[in-house]
Formats: C-alpha cells, sequence, structure tokens
DNA sequence: GTCTATAGTCTGATAGAC
DNA sequence: GTCTATCAGACTATAGAC
C-alpha cells in the first residue's frame, strides 16, 4: 500500500471549523491529491467566495504543486465546478434528511428552520449567488440554482400535505410559503454575519415559526 | 466657472442600471473626481463586492488617475468606506420613506416588501455581508451592521404598533417578525439570483405577507 | 489636484523535468 | 502524477512631475 491507497475521507470535511489558517490541511494525510484539491476549493469558496478565492491559496491548503491542479482539472473554474457541485451535493442530502424525517409537515419543516447550523459562516450554495463570476457562468450557476430549487420545491411539497391532512389553513400556496421559508434562511445568514452574532437568524426563524403555527388547525 | 464648480448629481447615481461595460462613466461630466469615485466605487461594490472590486476598476469607471485617488483618499479600504456609508444612508432613506409613509402598520410593512426593486442586482449593503474582507474589517462592517439593525428596529416598532392598535395578534413578536421580514428580502435576493428571475423573490414575499395578513383582525 | 512612472506582489496558466 | 521554472498581466501602493 503506497501513495495510491483508496481515498478515504478521515474527517467530514466541512463540518469542522478551520479558524486558524494552516500550511497543512488536517486531512491532508489521508487524501488523494485531487481529493484534497476539490476539499480546500470547497473550504475557501465557503469563505471568501469565488472571487476571492486563487489557485495558489488553493494549492497552499492542499499542499499541492501548481501542476497537480492543472493534471486533474482544466483550470480553476473547472475546479470550482467539482467543488460547487459536491457542496451541493451535501447540502441537499443534509435538507433532506431532515425534510423526509419523522413528524407531521410542520414539524418538518420547523426541524428544518432550527437545524444545527453553522450560522456566521453563512450558506455555502447561497453565498454563490452574491459571486459576480458564478452569475454571469451558467455552469457554475446551475448547481446552485438546482440546489435551491429542489429545496423550495420540497418544501412546497410538504406545505401542500400539511394542507390535505388539515394541518395547515387551505389558503397558503405551498410555493410561496416554501419560497419564504428558504428566504427566511438565506437572509437569515445575512443579518447575522451583518451584527457578528447567530440571534437575528435566530429571531427570523422564531418569527416564521411563530406566523406558521397560527395556521396550523 | 470652471471645473471647481460645485459638485451636483445630475441623475440618481445608483438608480439607473449600467448594463455595458464604459469607459467613460454617464456622470462623469457633473461630478468632481472625488464624487466620481465614490459613485463609480459603489457600483462596483454593488456589482462585485469589495473583493472583486479592484482599484484600477474604480479608476477606470470614474476615468480618474491613481493619483486622484490616494489624494482623496488613502487607498481601498478607505475609499469603499465612503462609497459603504452613502449607500447605507441612501438605502436607509428609502427605507424609511415607505415605513413612515401613510397606511396602518400592515400596509407599511407590505409596502415595504412589496417596495419595487431591481431584484437581480441584490442589496447593495446586504450583499457585503458575504464579502470576507468586509467582514473581517469591523470598521467596514459597521455601516452595514446599522443599516440592517436600524430596518428592523423600525419594523419591529411598526409590528408593536399594530399590535396596539388590534391590527395584529397579540401573540405576535415585533422584533422577530422584522427579522423574519428583513431575511425574507435578503433571501429574496438570493433565490432570484440563484434562479436568474425576481420571481422567487416575489413568491417569497407573497408568501410571507399571506402568513401576516391572517394575523389581522 | 491630477497625472505618469515605477515597484513588488499576486494571478492564472504553460512548459517541461523527474 | 507531481514538481519547479517561467510568463504576461493585474493588484495595490508610492514617488515625483506638472
Amino acid at each position: 500500500m503506497g501513495s495510491t491507497a483508496p481515498a478515504r475521507v478521515c474527517f467530514p470535511p466541512l463540518l469542522f471549523a478551520r479558524s486558524t489558517s494552516v500550511t497543512t490541511s488536517m486531512y491532508s494525510a489521508c487524501m488523494n491529491t485531487s481529493e484534497r484539491l476539490i476539499e480546500s476549493t470547497r473550504e475557501l469558496l465557503w469563505e471568501r467566495g469565488y472571487v476571492g478565492t486563487s489557485p495558489k491559496a488553493i494549492l497552499e491548503r492542499a499542499d499541492a504543486g501548481q501542476g497537480s491542479m492543472y493534471h486533474h482539472f482544466k483550470g480553476k473554474p473547472d475546479l470550482a465546478l467539482a467543488a460547487i457541485r459536491r457542496t451541493a451535493e451535501e447540502m441537499r442530502a443534509a435538507a433532506g434528511a431532515v425534510l423526509a424525517g419523522p413528524g407531521t409537515p410542520y414539524e418538518r419543516i420547523e426541524a428544518y428552520l432550527r437545524r444545527e447550523r453553522d450560522v456566521l459562516r453563512g450558506c455555502p450554495v447561497g453565498r454563490l449567488t452574491m459571486d459576480p463570476d458564478v452569475i454571469a457562468d451558467d455552469t457554475l450557476r446551475a448547481p446552485v440554482d438546482e440546489t435551491l430549487d429542489w429545496l423550495r420545491e420540497q418544501i412546497a411539497q410538504l406545505v401542500e400535505e400539511g394542507r390535505e391532512q388539515g394541518e395547515f389553513a387551505p389558503s397558503l400556496d405551498g410555493e410561496e410559503i416554501a419560497a419564504a421559508v428558504v428566504a427566511t434562511v438565506q437572509g437569515g445568514y445575512v443579518l447575522a454575519r451583518a451584527s457578528g452574532s447567530p440571534a437575528a437568524f435566530d429571531a427570523g426563524v422564531r418569527g416564521l415559526l411563530s406566523l406558521l403555527a397560527t395556521h396550523k388547525n
């Protein structure tokens, strides 16, 4: 067994915060170069966005040379695409698990809204919408669009389900409520980061839930 | 009267979209250099954020040389601060006018939510929260924080007023509803930019209003 | 006040050795 | 596969002429 051992993710990569600037990635020992490049890019895209992330910074964090990056990927956009797709997929899985979990439709929407989050870091998918180079490139924007669209659809179906079961008032529109729910989360990150505290995020979630709760029968 | 004529804003600078890339600013003829630098920076911060905006791009859009910028401002952060402060002030004035306008508390909140917006451009204040260099610098973050905080306070007071007048249910919490309202707007921009269409923004606003409306008596 | 010239660093990419 | 060397251009700032 040498350096060509199958890639195994030792740590759930984006689940631990990286508050300190380190030269060698904590997981550099247990991933191949391609994986390290993708994970480093995912972290940097989350922290600094696409425009604020340079190949040099990616390579330093991944502890790799220029050649490795241009061997595995066509360039910065190509590597970013791989990173964005993986982040989108991860978010879909995490949100899907909560939304498809146990409980009534209201309870599952509440579980999604109250789901544990690293609020001050923002949403790794949503933040990309503020990146001009991501929005300008349909290929980079697609995973972002699809993920948020999928999320709204899931919640809209849940609202419709709740209406049919009589948990929600018949007057509610599934797609509109879903958009309000997802927007409250995405906007909650904005308020939290502006104030430097998660309090505003939590307040927004409680506010929306208080409005939604009184529509239950 | 020469080039030292008092600065007069010919066009409400940020109210017309700049879809095309131009070398000379439309308003370059009727502003002094300092003003042009600030207005160019405001545009670029809105379009590309702080990290994505270079002094070179600012100077080209303002039709000014390096020397002018470093004469009037200490550097990029100093110029950005002036631009951010002005944008924050403008947003406060615009939102304040609607929130202090005619109508019941609900109607004024509705007017704020339905207020005409260039949705796909996003919020010139809120988008800065996704900029790592803005969040890392308390001086740059302050105007953003203060503006969004002020906005939430205004809406919270409006909700309290509506409760006292019997328009809203007593169970509603002003600060929570205010956070949900502002978050819905900020998150609406995210959804709209992801999908490339203002539809999701409008859906979220309608969803929130439909929840809030049935709390009226 | 405004300009150009210059500087040192970073960006994003290519070439070619090992 | 991975590395270093190299490159043209951009980034941010300073110096000094006008």
